[in-house]
DNA sequence: ATCATGACAGTCT
DNA sequence: GAGACTGCCATGA
């Protein structure tokens, strides 16, 4: 008998929350994902908002790139004008992408994973 | 066990 | 395209 699938990947182990950050961690810079995106890919469909619970919640020690998680609308999550908007607003420019009316169009910087990386890298 | 909350998303005006 | 509404689901009180 074959055995199944999940035993071979090195990545079932993880807990949710950390499958999130590995997944996060894949979004390259100049490029942005989408809360439900992430989930998907994290192999949590229908957790976009626990993926927002797990950045809002992100250790001191651990360093991911969440600005580039946005909504599916391109729209930056925070409230136009406050501090943490205009933080994330930096930080995507830092890199190129281009920040209008606390939103992103998702045709121009919107990351669509290559088949290397769903192959090889999120493998859940 | 219930209830409210939220860094969400899809649909309908 | 911007709200309003609803569905969603993990947490925390």
């Amino acid at each position: 008998m074959i055995k199944h699938v999940e035993s071979l990947s090195e990545t079932d182990k993880l807990t949710p929350a950390e499958r999130i950050w590995h997944t996060v961690r894949l979004i390259p810079p100049g490029k942005v994902a989408a809360y439900g995106k992430i989930a998907d890919l994290a192999g949590l469909p229908g957790r976009a908002r626990y993926v927002g619970y797990c950045l809002r919640n992100l250790p001191d020690s651990l360093t991911l790139p969440w600005h580039r998680v946005l909504l599916s609308s391109g729209q930056i999550a925070f409230k136009a004008g406050t501090p943490q908007a205009i933080r994330q607003q930096a930080l995507l420019e830092n890199e190129h992408v281009r920040v209008s009316n606390n939103r992103v169009n998702l045709t121009e910087f919107g990351w669509q994973p290559s088949l290397d990386v769903l192959l090889h890298e999120l493998v859940f």
